[in-house]
DNA sequence: TTGAGTATTATGTATGCACATAATATGTCA
DNA sequence: TGACATATTATGTGCATACATAATACTCAA
């Protein structure tokens, strides 16, 4: 068995992962400093530092400068969710995309929405109600809101025919971005355009975004019935 | 005004991410090579490629050997999520947390169960039936599978004291963990148990993990109505 | 004993350099 | 023209070194 000339700093990732793995340190106990690691590893401190910073970014350990680097105690289950543009997740099961608008209306923003975006004081928004549909069908019911100050171009957008999800997704980066998930049961609202039993339960996204300290929009996507979110493998 | 003696990889970041949000460099663009941004912006390449991966680690841009670095075409929302012990949670509240066990049996795992650990062979597991409870409310109801045959261990605890959550987290590391969020319909069973009114729309959260290849456990989770998870700030 | 100030230390960052790697571009030959 | 081998190139990695920073540990006076 010949070491590899250079060991690559996966390799000490996982080899550090496997002592933790195996309770060759356990949790709460403290880790080598990076130094002593390093020379019994063979490699350089930076090539360590790499692999900690990884293990670390997972929640894995703990680093504190001084302190050393800790194996966590308390565990969270950390994972990286990605949510694409809703058009692009449809196209990817093989399913033929549709848009439609339901409803465009300009008016102030009520104060649970200004809430979502930690304002103070009301401002003028583009509240959106659309339908995307996969197959025909309807798949998600999105409901938003669009800042007019901040993004004043979305007047000349015809949302009729693009809608504001890929649109802004195109065109506004956003800086800040918040989400959240819950269950809600149908209303007859959404029951009717989902073409769905009322109280149905249903799997709802929201996600408010922001550009720098300036408001965005913020949408709620209601999905339909057997709708899941799965974490990236 | 002076320049920073040394100007951090954040520092360089946030300026090539101002250049995205400017649309100096739009959706599909080619950025310059690393080289040339280092040279621009006064620092060692090193600096950039460091402020680069974390660009690419959020989503923004893509980069390919030899190919460049371009900004994201379809940008996906990408959120890290973090899932504490629900003790934890429940704590972090400002909530006095209980635990209840609800049932516990050793059966053969039904297929349903097998195959979220995308094993062929069914084996034999311990389901775990058990109430979390936020000031003496019911607050998260899990349905767990344990497979004995990686964790005999658990067969000597005492689960109507400890949470096999809290047990699991503390003493099985897991090397892949599978979540999926999704709705349901409060069944007869969980309108009892959570005390709550029947076909109430609830919040689920899944999770499978794995030590390498060998399943640990499964937990369906059941949380109260007006349950949220919301991504870390 | 306590608290403020100081020294120590492990991790974090920046840099220059060399080489690895993967993808693209190029060139050659049939 | 097309297929295959080869050169080129931008990013990825490893290393040695120096210095920065935040926390802890320590010191000493009140």
């Amino acid at each position: 068995m010949t070491e590899p000339a250079r060991l690559s700093w996966k390799l000490v990732r996982d080899a550090i992962h496997a002592r933790i793995l195996d309770s060759t340190y356990g949790p709460g106990d403290k880790l080598p400093k990076d130094q002593c690691l390093a020379e019994e590893l063979g490699c350089a401190r930076t090539t360590v530092q790499r692999a900690m910073r990884d293990l670390s970014d997972s929640g894995i350990v703990e680093r504190r400068r001084k302190g050393g680097t800790h194996v966590r105690t308390d565990p969270v289950t950390r994972a990286t969710l990605d949510i694409p543009i809703t058009r692009k997740e449809v196209e990817q099961k093989g399913a033929v995309y549709g848009y439609q608008l339901v409803n465009l209306t300009t008016t102030q923003a009520p104060l649970v929405i200004a809430g979502k975006f930690e304002l103070s004081a009301p401002t003028t928004m583009l509240h959106i109600e659309a339908l995307h549909l996969a197959d025909q069908r309807p798949y998600i019911f999105e409901d938003r809101w669009v800042s007019i100050d901040t993004v004043p171009e979305i007047a000349s957008v015809d949302l009729k025919v693009e809608s504001a999800n890929e649109w802004l997704v195109r065109n506004r980066p956003y800086s800040r971005c918040d989400l959240r998930f819950y269950a809600i049961k149908a209303s007859e609202h959404h029951a009717k355009l989902l073409d769905i039993a009322p109280n149905e339960a249903l799997f709802v996204m929201e996600r408010t975004t922001w550009i720098g300290k300036d408001p965005i929009t913020t949408v709620k996507a209601v999905t339909t019935p057997g709708y899941q979110l799965l974490t990236e493998i």
